[in-house]
DNA sequence: ACAGCCACAGTTGTGCACAACTGTCTAGCT
DNA sequence: AGCTAGACAGTTGTGCACAACTGTGGCTGT
């Protein structure tokens, strides 16, 4: 990859990251400037990475106001988890790739995280394996939109959780969280990638609705 | 909306729309300059177009060699065909819209304009209807993300079927376009839009498997 | 005291000049 | 004749200066 593409690569998973994990909260003013110097760069790459933000509705630019990080609209996130819902069953169903000992492999680190997760709790931890974990369950299908769809609706809704969280108990989500991961190394043990997909379906619809209102 | 932004739209949705009716077939180069003279703006609003498009797949910026037209990735197309006929029955599923009075007026139109497109049957006509067409499926869904990206992979596939038409029967691809049309008047009629969304699934599926391989 | 207007600081949007890069063609050497 | 190196034309990428726009705060007139 061009040096140009990498770099704009980078920067987009860091500001959609700082976004995510709430480093800027819904409101924030970016800096173009600011931003740029911060990254060694003119505000002229900066910008393309500030427009596919705001294509993809994290940011949102205002002429003469400034680059503002997007509220979190609750009715739209509504719809969003409902498409995501479906999106998750059909990583089961749209070229599931095979169970593979790298897998295993990887399934079982994410176990052993979600257990020093379990041991001591926090948030902010939580919601980086969370995207990791969203990520590696992605993988679990060759269909490649689905995946770039399916984590552009996951990056949309990962806010609400940490807004959630301290209406929330840790410790409870922690340990559900970990059975998740531990019923879907089971399933993965057992070669059923699409048993996987499900339990990855469940868990988020009951995320939903464990969410206070 | 501001200037800028509707600008933005408008040169994004008319190049789009070139590009998915082959007026730049995949693999022209597409010049920052003449573009930008050609619409009376300069290079950087255009760049901002040129940016999106790319994000979504139908063009690829290269630095030194030029803005390439991407052409058509036949396996990648196949998991975009997969992904798009689940997100079609979704259309019937997730907050379907009743049916009204000036939704009807609007089947009844394309129904009208299919007629009129089998009388004289044109690739181009024929593609231009099948974009508004889809366009009218999406507005079946209240389901905002769900319309959203059902948009951008039917954009991706829509070059397909004008670059297989040739080895087609046209005259009977517009009767069976006709036809989809006119079931889906009738399951709007009873006021059955999931019926609708069904119907659509079935004939992105028949198109699919009528193309020659 | 209050309302309205104006100047100003701060931000994003635009245009332009130049840097960086690629493919081609030509001149010169072997 | 063939090959290599270098100049060159053409393109996208970057940086910078300025235009366009917004909100605010103060000033002035009533």
């Amino acid at each position: 990859m061009s040096s140009a593409a990498a770099r704009h690569q980078r920067l987009h998973a860091e500001l959609r990251q700082r976004i995510c994990l709430l480093d800027y909260p819904p409101g924030t003013k970016l800096s173009e400037e600011a931003l740029a110097a911060e990254f060694g760069t003119s505000r002229t790459p900066l910008r393309r990475v500030l427009a596919r933000l705001e294509d993809e509705g994290l940011v949102e630019s205002r002429h003469g106001i400034g680059t503002l990080v997007t509220d979190v609209d609750m009715a739209l996130m509504a719809q969003v988890y409902d498409l995501r819902l479906h999106l998750a069953a059909l990583v089961g169903q749209l070229d599931p790739q095979p169970v593979t000992p790298a897998r295993m492999a990887e399934i079982r680190a994410f176990v052993t995280r979600g257990e020093a997760l379990l041991a001591s709790p926090d948030p902010r931890v939580f919601a980086e394996l969370n995207s990791a974990y969203h990520d590696f369950g992605l993988s679990l299908t060759g269909n490649a939109p689905l995946r770039e769809t399916a984590a552009r609706l996951y990056y949309l809704t990962a806010r609400i959780w940490l807004t959630s969280i301290p209406r929330m108990d840790l410790a409870s989500e922690c340990a559900i969280f970990l059975g998740e991961m531990r019923e879907t190394e089971t399933a993965l043990a057992a070669g059923d990638t699409a048993a996987a997909a499900l339990i990855r379906r469940a868990h988020i619809s009951m995320s939903v609705h464990r969410m206070p209102r």
